[in-house]
DNA sequence: ATCATTTTGTTTCCCGGTCAACAATTAATC
DNA sequence: GATTAATTGTTGACCGGGAAACAAAATGAT
């Protein structure tokens, strides 16, 4: 096994692992909360204007899937939908007062898991952070052009 | 956003696009054959005496799951199961012949994506290389412990 | 202004994975 | 050796996301 494919697969592990281990922690703290809703509400409050298409843009879903999440979160009272004056197509969200409960203990969840992690991480010199941060963006370019290169769209 | 926050946010993207970009080549030259399907042949290839528990730790899914997956590839004649004499118990796969034509052919992709993403690797020094295989190493390890500490099962 | 094209969101059907309960076998304990 | 506990694999109910077909609105072309 190459290098490359090394790197890919310890990385890949890595996540899975992480995914793995915080679960039951969310699970409890965020009882009755899925991750991919609290993924979700993350993100509306991270960013303005949110609709369906941005949603399954950022992440790599349907927008199929998104309309049913969010339908869900509107249900559960967490987001409200708003438009604006002049467009009648276009359906933007925010969360409500009880979203941001949720998105809050989240926040405080994350820093945990961060926590956790320290040790890890203040091990690694600035100079090789750094290095690390070049390099993926620098493949996270490089597939952004092949992505527009093959012209592919978000189903 | 920390360092911390920002790399893993990169590398989780990262592997999005990846799977996303790879999607299609694998579903045009691998028709009728899923990903997980071939990632799952991918495995009882490589590694000695698999059987689902085996597979679900690998992959962090349920033994539910990969008996379901299993059971389809027999079904399809890709993999073949065998027992040892004196074990009535565990049942371990191999692929069929018609197994390792889908085995060499996703072998050839992954070759073809690695060559495609060569002019980001080529930019890699060998230190920056090694620098990230320590890191990741190491994190894993952390969380294997952390997950020994936890005392997680599959499910 | 009209008509075609594109964008946005929704819905139905289907598939794959989880969960939980289960039987069969093996390992551990006494 | 008998009994209890743990491991392994299977099944059925359930649910989340993908694919595709669709309506409504916005944009473009003429």
């Amino acid at each position: 096994m190459t290098k490359e494919e090394q790197l890919i697969m310890n990385f890949r592990d890595l996540f899975n692992k992480i995914a793995w281990l915080n679960k039951p922690k969310m699970e409890d703290r965020l009882k009755g909360y899925k991750p991919s809703e609290v993924h979700c509400i993350e993100f509306i409050e991270k960013n303005r204007e949110t609709n369906v298409t941005k949603l399954a843009e950022s992440f790599y879903m349907t927008r199929g899937a998104m309309s049913k999440l969010t339908k869900k979160l509107i249900k559960k009272g967490l987001i409200e939908n708003y438009q604006k004056p002049n467009n009648k197509k276009e359906i933007y969200f925010r969360l409500t007062d009880q979203g941001k409960v949720i998105y809050n203990i989240h926040e405080e969840l994350h820093k945990q898991f961060i926590e956790r992690d320290k040790a890890v991480f203040e091990q690694v010199t600035e100079e090789q952070f750094d290095s690390m941060l070049r390099f993926v963006e620098k493949y996270n370019k490089h597939l952004d052009a092949e992505i527009k290169k093959q012209g592919l769209t978000t189903n």
